[in-house]
DNA sequence: CCCCAGTGAGACATTGTCGTCTCACTCGGG
DNA sequence: CCCGAGTGAGACGACAATGTCTCACTGGGG
């Protein structure tokens, strides 16, 4: 029984800790653990029982995101409807995750050793999504689904800090990440 | 003379330490000081010598990024002809710069004090870009130019890394880039 | 030839962060 | 009421990176 309550207990500070952590570490993210213990409303000692050390919280927070990410995939459905209603639905189901995945893209730009399996998985269905539009002629073949999902990693981080510097309005954000990568810059002539 | 002659070597050889740095920095952005120099070829002392200390290598790199992406703008010529061929011609030009500018487009995230006033003047004119494709009806109006300006800096840097992971072949950056920033993923049916 | 500016290697102290530890304190359940 | 699990504060040593310094060495110009 205590195990259990032990068990659920930790769990759910270890959530919030993490979420402090994530909104800390989208805006800075070389923040020392004392400063993310201090974000997180606990003492360093605590954060350490949390977690073993700051390559553990990073990667829990990976843990995080990607649990994040794939819920938002998952409530997004991106095997029904039209490729490009999907691609909006998921980038707009994703703006909770938003800061923490550009924390996560950077991030991954340093470690080149061992890449957490559940991007490959991630990454392989946010490319069938946009594979599946371009067989269903929705999206463009000159650009590969591989740049493409790249693309909107990419654009959903830039959102992120153009959201957080105050370049772009809150409110905004979906619609401006989603029209840009489905829409282009240019004009459109029909519809 | 040895006045002149001292400058002369310096620069030349400051610029070469400063391009070693930058394409290892955009590789690891965490490198030492130390894995710096040796990227360069020179010892750890006389990288100091150049460069007082980190802060003012970055700071370095980073009037370095501005120059050459000014080169890029200026070999552009954002006022002529067509805005959605100047963009093009922009991204192209600044394909030498991509990984500086990725580089310093998240190093830019985490220093929230004082930001170069470089960086406004390249915005003002990257901004104007988009503005006179709004104004001649080539781009769209509810896509903020603040925000395409935004967008560019974020997929040539995710083009950038894409390359360097090999999500992307090299020769097919610029074009990715520029036809998912012009034209978005949708297939057009007009043209 | 000689000189010296510039260099690389390395020693050294300093700093900031990390990980571990101890020690009171608190608060909720038995 | 008492007890102990969990906590915060803080001390401590380890460690990596930084910045400064010295000391030979080299090679090109006078």
């Amino acid at each position: 029984m205590s195990h259990w309550g032990y068990r659920c207990l930790m769990s759910i500070d270890r959530d919030q800790v993490l979420r402090a952590a994530a909104a800390l570490l989208t805006r800075k993210a070389t923040a020392s653990m004392d400063e993310i213990a201090r974000a997180a409303g606990i003492g360093r000692a605590t954060l350490h029982r949390h977690f073993a050390g700051r390559d553990a919280l990073v990667r829990a927070l990976e843990e995080l995101g990607i649990a994040e990410f794939e819920r938002a995939l998952d409530r997004a459905h991106p095997e029904e409807g039209d490729a490009a209603e999907a691609v909006r639905r998921l980038i707009a189901a994703s703006e909770p995750v938003a800061g923490i995945l550009a924390f996560l893209f950077t991030e991954n730009q340093l470690y080149e050793d061992g890449v957490n399996e559940g991007w490959n998985r991630l990454d392989a269905r946010v490319q069938a999504l946009f594979r599946r539009g371009q067989e269903e002629g929705t999206f463009r073949l000159d650009l590969s689904a591989a740049w493409l999902t790249e693309a909107l990693y990419g654009l959903i981080g830039t959102g992120a800090w153009a959201v957080h510097d105050g370049r772009v309005a809150a409110k905004d954000r979906t619609r401006m990440v989603s029209e840009l990568l489905l829409g282009g810059a240019r004009r459109r002539m029909e519809r």
